[in-house]
DNA sequence: ATCCTGTCGGAAATCGATTTCCCAGCCTGC
DNA sequence: GCAGGCTGGGAAATCGATTTCCGACAGGAT
């Protein structure tokens, strides 16, 4: 049997209420009342019962992650992703609790809110928009704070962490104009709330700024239907009239896919074409060229995520939380200097 | 407010013993007045209040995971680890909460055993022996299920789950074995339990099976001081009078490595050196060649965690679980067939 | 001397469920 | 006709903390 608060009352000879205001440095203790409590407690190893004190409190100090499986960078991202909020609330006096199961199942959610087990939810990757307001309005009338994972919401009274999805393909077109492509092909994403659109406009702007007409041939949708989206899209590519001599794929996979593809037929990468992706998995930095592409702040938007819900924890809700955070290139060797030039 | 107990009780005219009766499916409640309450409940949202529930049954259906962080293999590790053990304990009504940052700190492990927060605890990556058998004593005394990952431990009252070592070196020896390789270099681990052991047991089993005898100056150890395993492997074995023709490193990235290292040198892979891995990381697949390496299934390794640690809560941990998982060859293209063999 | 204020500590209520205990009614068997 | 057993349901105890409320006492002001 653990130790209670009643076993500390009977040995020191003090109350339960004396007890639990020391403890929890209250006002109306002596000092030499909370000294002997405070040694006692950790003579008998006292610590206070989670459940007891959850139920009195009627918060939990704990925050639940809903996760969601996409068919791709799964791995590297929850590895990041888990240990970034977990450090990040653990420094908060949180803790993370994992359900794996109950994504877009808004009658599983809802029984979490009700049974009151977190203080907070974070939630990555529900199915689609509609649901994701359906499923806030739903946990705001349960007064269950929440906080969106990993996408720009086009909603402003939603909560989110994201990354600038405009700014990673800016950054990439900018890469390749300055090595001297003006053509660069473009595969779109298949549609996930405002990525694609945000990534679309990042290539264009750039293309704009660097006066380099938009031609819509080299900007292809990623087909939801399709699994081999690099081959589609390196076969489009090729066989247009005047193809592109740079790419930039929607991910990692698919550009390494495409990598081992255009060796197999015989071209020559970055020399007859650059490619890049997007993500900086791990797997784009031992490719043979290693890959270009931009990494995402995942561990860092764990942190934010936790921060974010923390205070809209405090705070009772008071005003959405949205933060975007900024990402980085990664130039290597699977792009370079424009040779097929028309200077 | 949410919905508690007394409400039902009210809105039914019906004691709240009752309703938590037919809540629970206990008997003594005809089944008139339980299909009422259960459609109650379900109209008015019911949900009972995890704080209340877990104080009185003196359990929370929660278990806890208490992870570190290795040099190596992190992140396909944990990517894999954590969603098996998710999706595994929700299959049994439980959930994981997450302690990144408690690992090897005993003093906190038992606070957190005493505040009950969860009903069992599993472990992965403690410091040393000693501290692990520390730990567990200190679970023990406090009643505290557990269970370690994902070494075996030498100890016949410890529970563990791990994957079999022996075989995985054994496995990628006779594979080499079979290609006529003769000369085959081993890598040792850095000292990790009984892993480097078992490993290097594998290695010499398939040699003596296979009447090659066994020769020391091709096994060298890793240095736990030196970060350029790979390089100092490499050197050593090459400039040997009588050079290995394959070699064996003890992960993945390491051999990585060794790969660009040896594209660097001259040094032909698979033609003039077969290399292998060790754990089938992500990253193993996309290299030129691709790495013939040895995958520790690790979600399943998560998922029997899981289970034997249920299996420990429900018989008031009776007597301790050990298992070892098998492992998988993955034979790809860093290692081909002899050509320097003496026929 | 009386009143007021502020500190310290204890008694009791409370959080919301589960579980124990008891009572009333009914059926069965003798 | 009555003891005994079984069933349905309610009253109250319980889990272990926090919090509210109240009384005792000390010190200062009137």
């Amino acid at each position: 049997m653990p130790v209670t608060i009643k076993d500390l009352s009977n040995a020191l000879g003090v109350s339960r209420s004396t007890i639990s205001k020391a403890l929890n440095d209250r006002p109306y203790v002596s000092p030499d009342t909370k000294a002997r409590v405070l040694r006692a407690a950790h003579e008998l190893g006292y610590q206070p019962s989670a459940a007891a004190r959850n139920l009195r409190r009627q918060r939990t100090d704990k925050i639940g992650l809903v996760v969601n499986y996409p068919i791709y960078r799964v791995s590297d991202f929850l590895a990041e992703l888990i240990p970034g909020m977990a450090s990040a609330s653990e420094a908060s006096k949180y803790n993370l609790i994992l359900y794996t199961s109950l994504a877009g199942k808004a009658e599983r959610i809802k029984s979490l809110c009700r049974s009151r087990e977190v203080d907070g939810i974070i939630i990555a990757w529900p199915q689609g928009l509609d649901e994701t307001v359906a499923l806030s309005q739903l946990m705001t009338e349960e007064d269950m704070p929440h906080i969106f994972l990993p996408r720009r919401l086009p909603h402003a009274d939603l909560s989110y962490v994201a990354t600038d999805h405009v700014q990673g393909a800016r950054l990439l077109t900018e890469h390749l104009i300055a090595l001297g492509h003006r053509r660069i092909g473009f595969q779109r994403l298949p549609e996930v709330f405002e990525t694609d659109h945000d990534r679309h406009a990042g290539y264009a702007l750039a293309l704009q700024e660097a006066q380099i007409p938009y031609d819509p041939c080299l900007v292809i949708p990623a087909d939801a239907s399709a699994e081999d989206y690099g081959e589609r899209a390196l076969n489009t590519f090729t066989a247009l009239p005047n193809p592109p001599t740079a790419i930039l794929f929607f991910t990692d996979p698919v550009a390494i896919k495409v990598l081992s593809l255009a060796k197999g037929r015989g071209i020559r990468v970055p020399q007859d074409l650059s490619i890049a992706g997007y993500d900086g998995v791990l797997s784009s930095g031992v490719t043979e060229p290693a890959l270009t592409t931009v990494r995402q702040p995942t561990s860092r938007m764990g942190e934010l995520a936790v921060d974010s819900l923390l205070r809209l924890i405090a705070n009772g809700s008071v005003e959405p939380q949205q933060r975007i955070l900024p990402v980085e290139l990664i130039a290597r060797g699977s792009t370079s200097l424009n040779l097929r030039a028309r200077v």
